[in-house]
DNA sequence: ATGCCTTGTCGCACAAGA
């Protein structure tokens, strides 16, 4: 089974992208951030060719989130509870039916949070706390769990080429770093350090100052298990392959492998 | 130094991203 998470950066724009790398990777499951569209624009129908169901929880312009499953999708939920407020686009849960019962799948779009002197840094935090608060309720189920998304989270320091440069960004604030913990605290792996601690892995390369090409990564893309789902985890990869693709998104896909 | 790209929006520039 395998469970990718990849930030695409708008579903119109990396279309061709998208299904090209589907074609060739063959993940059974897929969670898509920055859609940057609504339910109604989103290709559907391309995705359905190539066997996948899908799930939306879109919006116009900005951010938006997807599930793509070669399994039957039981059922969704859209956003995270705690804030009706809250109009941002930014979390889709689905249950998808397998072999050996049910997996529980969230597609995930944590606020970037920048500039960390307006209101987009606190949202933040508030948005990691409804989080926190939303997957300790789904964790008594002890069920397969995947967590997947963009979490604008740089866990560690090997996780970015120079953490000098990103000292005061929301990304790498000690408050931010505080609640990511408190998350894993509750139980979760993070994928990828349950398979290696090697350094300077990364799933995001900024389009400007030529940053792939001095490779000037961070690792912001994270799966994070329960532990039935950690139960099951064979590996974990990054494919940094597709950055260096015509018209790539500025993130690349991270997939798991589990048995399951 | 929030820019040096890229995307989407009814755009003829701008916000947002990280």
């Amino acid at each position: 089974m395998k469970i990718a998470s990849w930030n695409i950066n708008g579903v119109k724009a990396r279309l061709e992208t998208a299904l090209t790398w589907l074609a060739q990777a063959e993940p059974d499951i897929v969670c898509l951030q920055e859609i940057k569209s609504i339910d109604e624009g989103f290709p559907s129908e391309r995705f359905e060719e190539l066997g996948y169901s899908v799930a939306l929880n879109g919006q116009k312009g900005f951010n938006g989130v997807a599930i793509l499953s070669k399994h039957t999708i039981d059922e969704t939920r859209k956003g995270l509870p705690g804030d009706p407020s809250d109009e941002q686009a930014r979390y889709l849960e689905a249950v998808i039916s397998i072999e050996s019962g049910a997996l529980r799948v969230a597609s995930i779009y944590l606020p970037n949070g920048n500039p960390t002197d307006s209101d987009k840094f606190p949202y933040k935090l508030a948005w990691m706390e409804r989080l926190k608060d939303h997957v300790q309720s789904l964790l008594e189920l002890e069920e397969p769990l995947v967590l997947a998304g963009d979490y604008n989270v740089i866990p560690q320091p090997e996780d970015v080429y120079s953490p000098d440069a990103w000292e005061g960004d929301a990304l790498y604030r000690p408050e931010s770093h505080a609640k990511f913990r408190a998350l894993l605290n509750l139980g979760l792996t993070d994928s990828l350090r349950a398979c290696t601690n090697a350094p300077n892995l990364y799933t995001f390369w900024d389009y400007q100052a030529g940053a792939w090409q001095k490779n000037n990564g961070i690792r912001i893309d994270h799966l994070l298990l329960s532990p039935q789902a950690a139960d099951l985890l064979r590996s974990c990869e990054i494919d940094k392959f597709a950055r260096s693709w015509e018209k790539p998104s500025d993130h690349v896909p991270i997939w798991i492998d589990l048995a399951a």
